[in-house]
DNA sequence: CGGGCTTGACTGACTGTTCAGTCTAGGTAG
DNA sequence: CTACCTAGACTGAACAGTCAGTCAAGCCCG
């Protein structure tokens, strides 16, 4: 791998390339396999600076997580901002999280998030962040459905409600995308969750094929 | 802590006690934070003994999570057998899931699952076990629906298709109630949970209380 | 030339695993 | 019944590798 890091960069850069070589390889390792050598290699520099950095190996991972959920959920809201009606909208939040690869984030997403759950659940100052994060995910979602309202593309229903249903059966179809359970593909997940919205939201929805059978291999759009 | 390990019991209990040990140590402080020292001196036995039956600390590891999990079908499946209606199936179904512990099984069960779906992203050995065991799970809901169906308590939709979407929604509830949030504690989770399931398979169920006000603190069923 | 940046070399602690045996129960021969 | 023997359970102590974090010294820019 061609070192395509300039040696020596302004400090804040420094920082944001280490932080973003620790979340691509707590994605690709998990968090306890990530050894701060790595990151150093990745980000182009020695094991010591990393800790010159942050001073310790929890903190720079710490941060390498609310640094990747952070750059997801701007991704998402500016991507947001480009459609115009909602069901173009829900397409694209369902896609975001249902989907392998999106475009533009950090890659190997999914174990990331498993990783931040994990330990969010055993270090309360990771769980105040999750938390923190996830309620913005519900609002990012039942902003969509409010203007989806005023604009009469969506029935009367509770958006906040509906957000947080929304959200978890998302998070749930996106556990069996991630771990590539055959019976719940991307395509039927993503099916599922807009069919979900479509009769929850009194919105229309067609899918593209029958749900349940997926006949022809198909590339994936890009 | 008082040694109640028999200093020496039928090699098979052994390995249990191992397991169980292990399976208690991985919810408690996490997959990788778990020492095989620490196995050792809960299941009351030399490093070396653990060593001994599992050739290997990863052996030890794997073979505790898919110890738990089994366990936890198991208790649920003969549970099940025990409830008449549908209703009160599907009930036990969203509880043991949606609400913090359930009895009988191993403890920090949570912390298990997380951990679970972060190895099987990354190995190919224990995502085999996940997928079946998921599927197992899936069958289970599917089966109280035909049940139910049977007995006439339950309209006619396709169970295969509500298994796969109710039980990503559960898993989706339980992640937010595992880790705390405070908008989706686990009284709402149970509601919103059954209350889709209700709506879906077109079941009679009422909330016995407001589901969004939750006034009055409430000693957990036991 | 001063201070932030950067490093290679080092270390101290931790921990999975090995090993050389000890102990016990049970079997067997005398 | 006794003495011996064997196998398997079990252990304490050492080993070896790994890795986070330290340090003293250079580098480079202003």
């Amino acid at each position: 791998m061609p070192a395509e890091t300039p040696a020596s960069a302004p400090p804040d850069l420094r920082r944001e390339q280490m932080l973003r070589a620790a979340a691509e390889l707590i994605g690709e390792r998990g968090f306890s396999e990530t050894r701060i050598a790595d990151v150093a290699r990745r980000a182009g520099a020695s094991p010591a600076l990393v800790i010159y950095y942050f001073s310790t190996k929890d903190q720079l991972l710490t941060e390498a997580l609310r640094f990747s959920e952070e750059a997801f959920y701007r991704t998402v809201a500016a991507k947001l901002e480009t459609l115009r009606s909602a069901r173009e909208q829900l397409e694209l939040l369902v896609r975001t999280t249902c989907v392998p690869q999106g475009e533009g984030e950090i890659p190997g997403a999914w174990g990331l998030w498993f990783d931040l759950w994990a330990q969010a659940l055993r270090h309360p100052e990771i769980a105040k962040d999750r938390i923190e994060l996830d309620q913005r995910w519900r609002d990012t979602i039942a902003r969509v459905v409010r203007d989806g309202q005023q604009r009469g593309e969506i029935g009367d229903v509770d958006a906040d409600a509906f957000a947080i249903t929304f959200s978890a059966l998302i998070d749930g179809l996106s556990i069996q995308v991630a771990l590539r359970d055959p019976v719940v593909d991307p395509e039927r997940a993503f099916a599922i969750a807009m069919a979900f919205a479509a009769r929850e939201l009194d919105v229309t929805w067609r899918p593209r094929r029958a749900p349940t059978a997926a006949p022809s291999g198909r590339s994936r759009r890009r």
